[in-house]
DNA sequence: GTAGGGTTAG
């Protein structure tokens, strides 16, 4: 076969990954007598494409084998296949050899080095590679704000976001789905309307990842009705699903589990064929709308006539809907029958449940599950301890404590905050730093004083025993 | 002919 039909052949190749008919471009693959490192790297990104992440790491081993040296195409393909399988071990591998090849400052190369770093969770030694790069482009400054956000660092995010402005890069659609989803985490209303003018300007209002975002932004924002606005307004989005989704979890967090359902039923009514997320989306509502007969209703009919295989999220969003409606019982026999392995969030659920109900002896039983699971996980030890303070079981409260100790398991503060005027006011528990802080606080009791009167009566027993050790020193150490 | 970043739910 000359060299000449092996180029025909990868265009062929080419041609079918392109319209996705990947079983066809393997057929090609396997007919060819002769190959060169295109070929190799063709079928090697069409397979990680297509979520055969774990295939094509094989693959690549095997063209290895044969010979063929990787080149930046392959690293970046192999290097995002590592990251969609979160698999660390063969990342750091292949950023070995990156190094080794000279290859690692390349554009994409460092981008997905740094993208597979922070899809594994280790965010520093991404901003290192990303920093340590000669040249930068839009791709290399979304890969590090999509990561700052992914890993917790919205503000981080956002920060770079005003970097990557001032240094010239024009944001586009990847960038504008980040910096919203930074700004829903923060709650952050102002910046988030400034974000949205920009992608006004910037001509991104048809994509419908961005669209979603927007909603789900300002639903978290507290302005249902500009979700519903911008949800009103989509053009002839190619993807309108994901707006549907989007929109039932809206109605669903400000409790309108009516409207949720209608969407849904519009859905169906319109031939939009859901999915997993959006039946994630309406079990979630269902549980936070008091809707328990209904959500187990969506679940049997996500499994039976969608034929949606559940996943752990789906599981939890029914143990939360059992939960909250005080089944405790069912709750846990359905996460021991449940047909995926329940993770941490599942067991916390429940637990979460088991204050509200005040059932500690279930309480107890469950930390010993999520311990099993995650041995350091303070929440669930705090969690522990208030249910037994529900209880007034004081014993079981300070052996928690002490076993906390103990374990040297410490406890984050919260923290909460808002923006005012482009300005973001945070308070820690107990705080007293703020200039307005006596304000502040007469106005809260004249508030409490108002909810009293209207018969708010609150829940004394957990809060008075939700401040720990942590939490007072901060208390006492916070400048006045 | 082959390459990198994002989406809704939790």
């Amino acid at each position: 076969m000359p060299e000449r039909n092996v180029m025909s052949y990868n265009i062929l190749i080419g041609g079918y990954i392109q319209n996705g008919e990947l079983g066809a471009a393997i057929e090609v693959f396997k007919e060819m007598g002769r190959r060169n490192s295109a070929t190799w790297n063709a079928v090697i990104t069409g397979l990680i494409k297509s979520e055969f992440n774990g295939e094509a790491l094989r693959l690549f081993t095997k063209m290895h084998g044969n010979g063929f040296l990787p080149d930046a195409y392959t690293l970046g393909s192999v290097l995002r296949g590592c990251a969609g399988l979160r698999d660390l071990i063969k990342g750091t591998q292949v950023h070995g050899y990156a190094i080794r090849s000279g290859l690692e400052m390349d554009l994409v190369v460092g981008s997905s080095t740094a993208h597979m770093y922070m899809r594994c969770g280790i965010l520093s030694e991404g901003q290192r590679v990303i920093q340590s790069m000669p040249v930068h482009n839009v791709v290399a400054c979304n890969t590090l704000i999509a990561g700052l956000v992914q890993n917790g660092c919205a503000t981080g995010a956002l920060d770079q976001y005003y970097i990557m402005k001032i240094a010239g890069f024009q944001p586009d659609k990847i960038t504008f789905v980040s910096v919203i989803s930074s700004c829903s985490e923060l709650s952050t209303l102002g910046q988030g309307q400034q974000i949205h003018a920009e992608v006004i300007k910037a001509g991104a209002m048809s994509v419908a990842a961005v669209i979603s975002s927007l909603i789900s932004m300002y639903s978290r924002c507290g302005c249902l009705d500009d979700a519903v606005r911008v949800f009103g307004e989509r053009g002839r989005a190619e993807d309108d699903l994901v707006l549907f989704s989007s929109m039932i979890a809206a109605y669903g967090f400000h409790g309108k589990g009516e409207e949720a359902i209608e969407l849904f039923n519009r859905m169906e009514r319109d031939r939009l064929e859901a999915n997993e997320v959006t039946f994630l989306s309406l079990l979630y509502s269902c549980s936070h709308c008091g809707l328990k007969d209904k959500g187990l209703e969506f679940f049997d009919m996500m499994v039976k006539k969608y034929g949606i295989e559940p996943h752990v999220k789906h599981c939890t969003c029914v143990v939360d809907l059992l939960g909250r409606a005080g089944c405790l019982d069912e709750a846990e026999a359905f996460i021991r029958s449940m047909p995926v392995e329940p993770d941490a969030i599942t067991w916390k659920t429940l637990l979460s449940a088991c204050k509200i109900h005040k059932n500690t002896d279930m309480a107890k039983r469950i930390v010993e599950e999520i311990l099993k699971i995650d041995p350091q996980d303070s929440a669930s030890y705090v969690l522990l301890s208030n249910t037994q303070a529900c209880a007034e079981r004081w014993q079981d409260v300070s052996d928690v404590r002490r076993k906390m100790r103990e374990r040297m398991v410490k406890k984050e503060p919260g923290i909460s905050w808002f923006e005012l005027r482009n300005q973001v006011h945070h308070f820690i528990m107990g705080d007293k730093s703020h200039p307005n802080s006596e304000d502040i606080d007469s106005y809260l009791q004249e508030l409490m004083a108002e909810l009293k009167s209207l018969g708010y009566a609150p829940d004394i027993g957990a809060v008075l025993h939700d401040m720990d050790v942590e939490e007072k020193g901060i208390q006492l150490d916070t400048p006045q």
